[in-house]
RNA sequence: GCCCCCGUUGUGUAGUGGCCUAGCACGCCGCCCUCUCAAGGCGGUAGCGCCGGUUCGAAUCCGGUCGGGGGUACCA
């Protein structure tokens, strides 16, 4: 582990800003949906500028046109409100730095080309792919750093009036400069690169298509980010994005370079990284599954951060409080679902019972426990349900396995048929008939006149174990082996279904 | 190949030379509670990659080594 970055002073982190002049971005290409690297990746962000009062910026990286959709930005758009990452200047809210889509910046891209051009700061390179990856492979078969060789860096005129007369067309080349490249990574404390390692790089292509190479930090620079934020596989491009935002500042564009932290990637399965393929790896899946928003980021934020020695349960308020990015751990954090699921449950828990409540029922609709308009009997119902799950489920998509029993009507009330198997054999249908004969006598239809009757008529009765006694009931009335504790659901079933229920059985 | 980053139980982490016979959480196992499942309580399992060095003393400092990851594009 570095020790650099536990001893960076405050102030290197901020850079000599007041605190509220922090400016961090969050630049998603809209893709696809979001995946939880990039999730991560938001909420660090957020955390940083919520920390320090200061101003967190949204950017769409959609200038690779063939790969955007208008989905995915409504997607990129919709997912943050769903987590409830808000962000101060961006799409829908504007702000002084926009317009905040890469795709309406174009004409920006090219005036800066143009100018990093005519200072000198880049070149056209008239290689074409083929030749410039002829001489990498040359390069790496002698064990040399492979990478651009710096070969149209210094054209005379004859030579690019023949290249001009093949037709070729240039791609701008940055220049980088002849010296070392050393940052301080807020992770990770001091990192250098020697000039010989960091070749000259492209900015536009040949067709005058702006690279994010050039793009990412021009925008930066002209919305003036003071801290970039993201994960590690960009560490290896950072010494040339610096220099390329030293030349930026010397044109005049933004104030140098901003301060980095690259932050461990997340990694799925095995040793690689967490790819859009794995599953677990789309925030979407965690919405379908009824996982909350408090779960899943508190989860994230525990991918290289912790709150407290002792403490891995926490809200967005307390993480953006206690926040430092000095404290972010530098290594590769795997992505472990049972801990995300555990940290959900646990927030589930900590939600009030009306929100609790209110967040089932889009689950419990979807899953057709509902109906598109609750009646009022039917949110009733739910209050009174809602705290015999409320500890028992890890996801909200849960409650429609725990409490649909207690909202379908008994036409299409279905037991599972391994549980029937199991528990309804022919004892089983006995000590339900004798349940059901002991429940129609019964005058108050209270939990606790239920449990009384069942045991004196089971327990006692029967002289069954009351592990034994209940199963066959439990299935009869909820049609599960797992269900809600069994006398509070029978109460709040009703006398007449319940008994229907039990009696039903029997016809089988 | 070359460059960069990383290396504490299965997983995430605490640990900044003695408080460490290495703490916490999740997982897993067992027990208690108990009408199922949870929740809760109690207990258990398992780790400093390796080798040298510095030091009275190293998970912590230094060197090396091994391992893992990332990058190496007219992708981002």
């Amino acid at each position: 582990m570095t020790d650099a970055p536990a001893s960076t002073p405050l102030d290197d982190v901020l850079g000599g800003l007041e605190p509220n002049q922090v400016r961090v971005r969050f630049p998603p290409s809209p893709t696809g949906s979001l995946h939880v690297g990039n999730v991560r990746s938001a909420l660090f962000n957020w955390a940083f500028a919520r920390h320090f009062g200061g101003t967190l910026v949204l950017r769409i990286e959609d200038t690779d046109l063939a790969r955007n959709t208008p989905e995915g930005y409504a997607s990129v758009i919709d997912s943050l409100r769903w987590l409830g990452i808000d962000w101060d200047e961006g799409p829908e809210v504007g702000g002084p730095y926009g317009p905040y889509l890469q795709s309406e910046r174009f004409d920006i891209y090219e005036d800066v080309a143009r100018r990093l051009r005519d200072a000198g700061k880049a070149y056209d390179c008239y290689c074409t792919q083929e030749e410039v990856e002829q001489r990498r492979e040359a390069a790496r078969a002698e064990k040399r750093t492979s990478g651009y060789d710096g070969h149209c860096r210094s054209l005379t005129q004859e030579q690019v009036d023949a290249y001009r007369a093949e037709g070729r067309n240039p791609v701008l080349r940055f220049r980088m400069p002849d010296q070392p490249i050393t940052f301080t990574d807020l992770v990770r404390g001091e990192i250098s690169f020697l000039p010989e390692h960091v070749p000259d790089y492209v900015l536009v292509r040949g067709n005058g298509h702006p690279l994010y190479t050039l793009v990412n930090p021009v925008d930066d620079a002209m919305m003036q980010i003071t801290h970039v934020l993201r994960g590690e596989d960009l560490l290896p491009s950072t010494p040339r994005q610096v220099a390329l935002y030293d030349a930026l500042a010397e044109l005049g564009i933004g104030k140098g370079a901003p301060r980095f932290g690259h932050l461990p990637i997340v990694m799925g399965e095995g040793n690689k990284r967490l790819s859009k393929r794995d599953r677990g790896s789309g925030l979407a899946e965690y919405i379908e599954r009824g996982f909350v928003p408090e779960g899943v980021l508190n989860y994230l934020a525990l991918l290289g951060w912790g709150i407290a020695e002792d403490r891995d349960v926490f809200s967005m308020q307390e993480m953006a409080d206690a926040f430092d990015i000095r404290r972010v751990n530098p290594n590769p954090a795997r992505f472990d679902l049972k801990k995300c699921e555990a940290i959900n449950a646990a927030h589930l828990r900590m939600l009030d019972l009306e929100e609790f409540t209110d967040r089932m029922v889009p689950y419990l609709q979807r899953g057709r426990v509902l109906g598109g308009s609750v009646t009022e009997s039917e949110r009733d119902l739910l209050a009174a349900a809602a705290p015999l799950v409320k500890e028992r489920i890890t996801t909200l998509g849960e409650s429609v396995e725990m409490l649909g029993f207690l909202f379908v009507d008994d036409a299409s009330f279905q037991r599972d048929p391994a549980d029937v198997e199991k528990l309804l054999d022919e004892s089983g249908r006995e000590v339900v008939k004798v349940a059901h004969d002991a429940l129609s006598e019964l005058g108050s239809w209270t939990t606790p006149d239920i449990e009384e009757a069942l045991r004196v008529a089971l327990v006692d009765g029967l002289g069954l174990k009351p592990r034994k006694a209940f199963g066959p009931v439990r299935v009869a009335v909820t049609g599960r082996r797992v269900s809600p504790p069994l006398f509070e659901s029978l109460e709040l079933l009703g006398r007449e279904r319940s008994l229907s229920r039990l009696a039903s059985v029997d016809g089988d």
